[in-house]
DNA sequence: TGCGAAACTGGCCGGGTGGCCAGGACCAGG
DNA sequence: CCTGGTCCTGGCCACCCGGCCAGTTTCGCA
């Protein structure tokens, strides 16, 4: 770290869209005090623009399946996720089987991973 | 979706320091064909620049418990990641059981969400 | 040349997990 | 009224998980 506050800002590119890239690196390629990072390089930041079609339709999840995914990104058991909801072990392995089958997922450590990665829950 | 080609491009900002954020602000705010997000609206790309996660020294971890932690993080049990390493179920359980002491997880879906969490994996 | 760290393997066992079956209550929409 | 969705509960059971005990080899470092 312990950049110069005057150095020039240098942004990475991660975008999908070969065609929005372009326009993109065009336009910043001409703005000074700003620069394109090389390839590896270390960016202070970056410009990403991720296919949003991973996600179909926020993947509809009930609240109720949302409460338990959240407790079990915790780390929590079905036990503690039954404590902490105030409801049965039996419920919570219903809705956590819901889970497993919404996400495509094989096990709660997948179905976390999954919910995390197109964005329904937040690590 | 059916943007024009022609038009601005809309960027949205998700940046920690405060400062950078002014800087890029003000630098992109007179890059024509270019344009800052109001608050809520759908960018076409985002820039961002997250605290390097708080991790005092990298969590010494050895090779083999990276190993073990990619494919607990796709959602293998103990006997895949045994068979996929080539070791037995009792050596896996052996990394994994290291993996959450020195992460400080409770179970593996834990230890995934902690290691995801200050950038020792990627999901 | 010891000595610790890392990696690997085994057995054992209590408790957790996930899949299957069954049921009931509530409420919006056809 | 009846159907469908959500939410809730129970039992049963095979399997998995994590923690405990024990041991081996290999490697680098002092």
């Amino acid at each position: 770290m312990s950049e110069d506050k005057t150095a020039e800002i240098v942004l990475s590119l991660e975008i999908d869209d070969p065609a929005l890239a372009d326009r993109l690196a065009a336009l910043l390629g001409n703005v000074a005090g700003l620069r394109l990072a090389a390839p590896g390089e270390t960016a202070a930041a970056t410009i990403v623009a991720r296919d949003p079609r991973i996600m179909p339709d926020d993947i509809a999840l009930t609240q109720r399946e949302l409460d338990v995914l959240a407790l079990m990104a915790e780390g929590a058991s079905n036990k503690m996720i039954a404590r902490q909801l105030g409801i049965s072990v039996h419920t919570v392995k219903f809705h956590v089987g819901s889970l497993l089958d919404k996400l495509d997922a094989t096990g709660r450590t997948d179905a976390v991973a999954h919910a995390a990665r197109r964005g329904v829950i937040e690590l």
